[in-house]
RNA sequence: GCCGAAGUGGUGGAAUAGGUAGACACAGCAGACUUAAAAUCUGCCGAACGUAAAAGUUCGUACCGGUUCAAUUCCGGUCUUCGGUACCA
């Protein structure tokens, strides 16, 4: 019989694909269109891993089950390339980022090649090519234009050593990675893009999507809409006046100080004399600790007095003015009214300080006079609050946020807790913004047949206090677009997640300089109809991207809502230790050594098969040998069955053949059954369990004597297994096909369908229970009358041992399936 | 801390409009073939008690509790692990 060499056949048929153009998508046909995407990678050294492989094989197996299936598929693959390893490898070593992404992406693309999948590569895209960022400078400008990107300070992580911004990831525990120096939080000037404008769009989207619940969740928490009240504050003794937003109204008359976070911008102006170095020290070490520290509730809590005082607009109460960094200068206002017998947080700052506890909600079924050992923070009914005393929450949130408004100190607001995009970056390795700072005419934007703001490639990385841009003289100065006079660049890049937030636009149009993205094909061809990516992006990415598609919706440019239909997100292979794989801790599987000895067929069923697709798990290769050993046997199963339908022509129907037989096609159509239902969900796991039960009957089958064995029932079999395999490993399949006298592609037939008549059998298996216990398994015809199946329960000899002499109460009967009898 | 998930045999994983827990595999054990090994094929394979062997009984889906004739599935609580937490992508 034939070996399999998977080596020369699975180069032979990419090849072979790529030459006939077997997956280059006609634009022209947008009938029965489906645009399948899966994330794109970022080049990085380490090449394409195993976490990649587990993304793309799998989703290119559900491409082509689409594809057999009829539809028109487009299936891209690019490259995600600029971002902040290059950069931070050009540092260490002195490699340009550019050589090295392009040396990684000519790199990945052959090792992509070698999964054998659809992916249109005229079709590619480069987001560090001027091609590309040419357009992502043109996004931003349409969002500029149209008021979505403004200027304004932020706090980024500063190393005031090395003078430079760092990212979250090279701050170990609050120090630099590179030289330990203590990192603080620094206010800088910062590009953003108002995504907060499009809160309540985005959250109202989310429920039409189909996509996986959790993430759908993240988005919505992500998004943290409250509705509540924004409360004004005078200060006393000024015409000073500071804002509150807080969700508890109702509560107002309970706050006994109100607090503002450190970054205030009155928390200074207000401080008392007597105060003020104490909080100057206080912001000093504030400045230290990270986001997350200042959110952590287990931390005890700090603060210092400012000396000033606030009126309550309520009663005109003085109550003073603490400042914390367990208020975010990010969240609401900035500033909060404390409540500490109704919010946790305030509570515990209000013990540590001595602070008054007022109680106004009271709790059903408690007393006034009670004292709280912890805040209350249900509704209630609201006592000590003068001229609202009686009142339940609801309505007393109502009537309190009424009466300020009477007097101009508040009224009902919504907040969200998302915050505008930050997308200015002090860094190289990525777009230059698209702006000049003019001396007469402040900032410009450039004009859109100037693009692209060309980035430069002789630069200093060396991190120094300024931008890398910032010290190339020919990039930074240029000439206002508007008076010609002298203008400076933009220094700092764009975020990278600007360039992933529109790349799904891009493709179908690649090779298109003249705009972004061609009218009339993204009309046909947009929206994507499945994305698969990783749930480590729900609330970056997938969010950014739903803006941008309906920010340039608003621009006219797009006549969709919604960038991704549906999606699935694979789970995340982590290291055999369970932790997830990084170089750091040397736990990274790569995909190289198990390609070269098994092939790219059985490394991909190897995945799909080991790991529940949307699960993931830590790495274990314990199979890779079993998946390696089953295509061995599908392979000689249908070399086997060729033999028998080509030989065969003496064929000679016996008892048994027939028994094998309607077994045989019992189980290929039930197999079938479940691949298709299975492949759909990406349950692939399940799928080739389905596969390996046809392959082991079709064993089964063989048993019998050659001239018992009907070769038209073969021929059948053996034809729809290797179509069923086809998607799962293509390059074999194809070489199968072949054999089995086609010359045409494998993937222009269609996915074998199956017969639903044949997959109910004769007779059922029926449990039965007595008090829910197992008590003896029955063979019964299909469907009998719930009173027959009763009555034949009711007199099994063995159920009767369990209910002689007992009452019986009830008997539940689930058709073809179950009888519990409940005896006391 | 907060937000979102997950926890099932020695292992990867099946099964949830509540209805036979462990499909399909791996590893292991036993056997066939072989001079032998590999490869291949066949059988067994959650635990405890029980039996010469069966039969059988009880327990078992992270832990504790609840709802129900019936719970891996629904509800409440606890623990552990993973993802995110706004400059990793």
């Amino acid at each position: 019989m034939k070996e399999y060499n998977f080596k020369e056949v699975e180069k032979k048929w990419q090849k072979i694909w790529e030459e006939s153009g077997l997956h280059k998508t006609d634009f022209s046909e947008s009938k029965n269109k489906l645009y399948v995407l899966e994330m794109f990678s970022y080049p990085s050294g380490n090449k394409l891993h195993n976490g990649h492989w587990y993304n793309y094989a799998p989703s290119d197996t559900w491409a082509r089950f689409k594809k057999m299936q009829g539809f028109n598929i487009f299936h891209p693959m690019g490259f995600d390339a600029f971002g902040l390893p290059a950069e931070n490898f050009a540092i260490k070593t002195g490699v340009h980022p550019k050589d090295s992404t392009d040396k990684n992406t000519v790199f990945m693309t052959e090792q992509l090649k070698q999964i054998g999948a659809t992916y249109d590569w005229e079709k590619t895209l480069d987001t560090s090519k001027e091609n590309y960022y040419k357009w992502t400078q043109w996004l931003f400008l349409q969002l500029y234009k149209k008021g979505l990107a403004y200027k304004a300070n932020a706090p980024v992580n500063w190393c005031p050593k090395d003078k430079t911004v760092l990212a979250n990831e090279q701050v170990i525990n609050g120090t630099c990675e590179r030289c330990g120096t203590q990192v603080i939080r620094k206010k800088l000037s910062q590009w953003f893009f108002k995504i907060t404008d499009y809160a309540e769009e985005l959250l109202e989207g989310l429920e039409k999507l189909d996509w996986p619940e959790k993430t759908k969740k993240m988005q919505f928490e992500w998004i943290g809409k409250s509705i509540g009240s924004e409360i004004e504050f005078k200060i006393k003794n000024s015409d000073k006046t500071f804002k509150v937003f807080t969700t508890r109204p109702d509560t107002l008359l309970g706050a006994t100080y109100c607090t503002l976070a450190p970054e205030h911008e009155l928390a200074e102006q207000i401080t008392t004399q007597e105060n003020l170095a104490k909080i100057k020290a206080y912001k000093e070490e504030v400045v230290k600790l990270s986001e997350l520290d200042r959110l952590s509730a287990s931390r005890e809590k700090t603060g210092v007095f400012t000396g000033a005082f606030a009126i309550n607009p309520i009663n005109n109460e003085e109550i003073p003015i603490w400042i914390s960094d367990y208020v975010l200068v990010t969240y609401g206002t900035g500033a909060v009214m404390a409540v500490p017998a109704h919010d946790e947080r305030d509570f515990e700052f209000a013990k540590v300080f001595g602070l008054p506890i007022r109680k106004v909600i009271l709790q059903k079924g408690t007393k006034i006079e009670t004292e709280l050992s912890e805040a209350y923070t249900e509704n209630g009914t609201l006592v000590n609050s003068h001229g609202f005393d009686g009142m339940e929450s609801v309505l007393a949130k109502q009537k309190i946020t009424e009466t300020l408004k009477q007097n101009g100190k508040g009224e009902a607001k919504i907040n969200y807790r998302l915050r505008d995009w930050l997308v200015s970056r002090q860094r190289y390795w990525g777009s230059p913004i698209p702006i000049v700072n003019c001396e007469k005419c402040g900032e410009v934007a450039v004009c859109e047949k100037d693009l692209p703001v060309t980035l430069p490639y002789d630069v200093e990385f060396t991190p120094d206090g300024d931008s890398p841009l910032a010290k190339h003289k020919t990039f930074k100065d240029t000439t206002c677009p508007n008076c010609n006079g002298k203008a400076i660049r933009e220094v700092d890049t764009l975020d990278t997640f600007i360039c992933s937030s529109w790349y799904y636009l891009r493709y179908p149009s690649v090779g298109n300089d003249e705009v972004a993205f061609d009218f009339e094909i993204t009309k046909k061809w947009l929206p994507v109809d499945r994305y698969v990516g990783g749930a480590e992006h729900a609330t970056k990415h997938l969010l950014y991207a739903r803006f941008v598609t309906k920010a340039l919706r608003d621009l006219g440019f797009l006549g969709f809502d919604e960038p991704f239909l549906s999606l699935t997100h694979q789970g995340t292979i982590t290291g055999a230790d369970g932790r997830k794989m990084s170089k750091s801790l040397g736990n990274v599987i790569n995909p190289e050594p198990y390609v070269e000895e098994f092939g790219s067929d059985v490394f991909r069923v190897y995945l799909m098969f080991n790991f529940a697709f949307e699960e993931g798990g830590p790495w274990e290769d314990s199979q890779v040998k079993a998946i390696n050993k089953f295509i061995k046997r599908l392979y000689n199963a249908v070399q086997n069955g060729i033999l028998v339908f080509e030989t065969q022509n003496n064929f000679v129907q016996t008892q048994e053949e027939k028994k094998a037989g309607s077994e045989l096609y019992y189980v290929l159509n039930n197999s079938l059954s479940g691949i298709w239902k299975d492949t759909e969900k990406f349950h692939f796991n399940t799928a080739i369990a389905r596969m390996m039960e046809l392959v082991n009957e079709i064993y089964k089958y063989f048993s019998l004597p050659k001239e018992n064995q009907n070769p038209a029932t073969v021929r059948e079999v053996i034809t729809k297994l290797v179509l069923a395999f086809a998607p799962f490993a293509p390059h074999l399949s194809e070489e199968m096909w072949r054999d089995l006298g086609n010359t045409d592609s494998i993937f222009k037939e269609s996915f074998p369908k199956y017969d639903e008549s044949k997959l109910q059998k004769e007779m059922v298996e029926i449990v039965l229970q007595v008090n829910g216990k197992i008590r003896e398994k029955i063979e019964a015809e299909r469907d009998l009358g719930t009173k027959l199946v009763e009555e034949i329960a009711l007199s099994n000899e063995k159920i009767k041992t369990f209910t002689d002499g007992k009452q019986i109460l009830k008997v539940i009967v689930v058709p073809n399936k179950l009888v519990n009898i409940v005896v006391r």
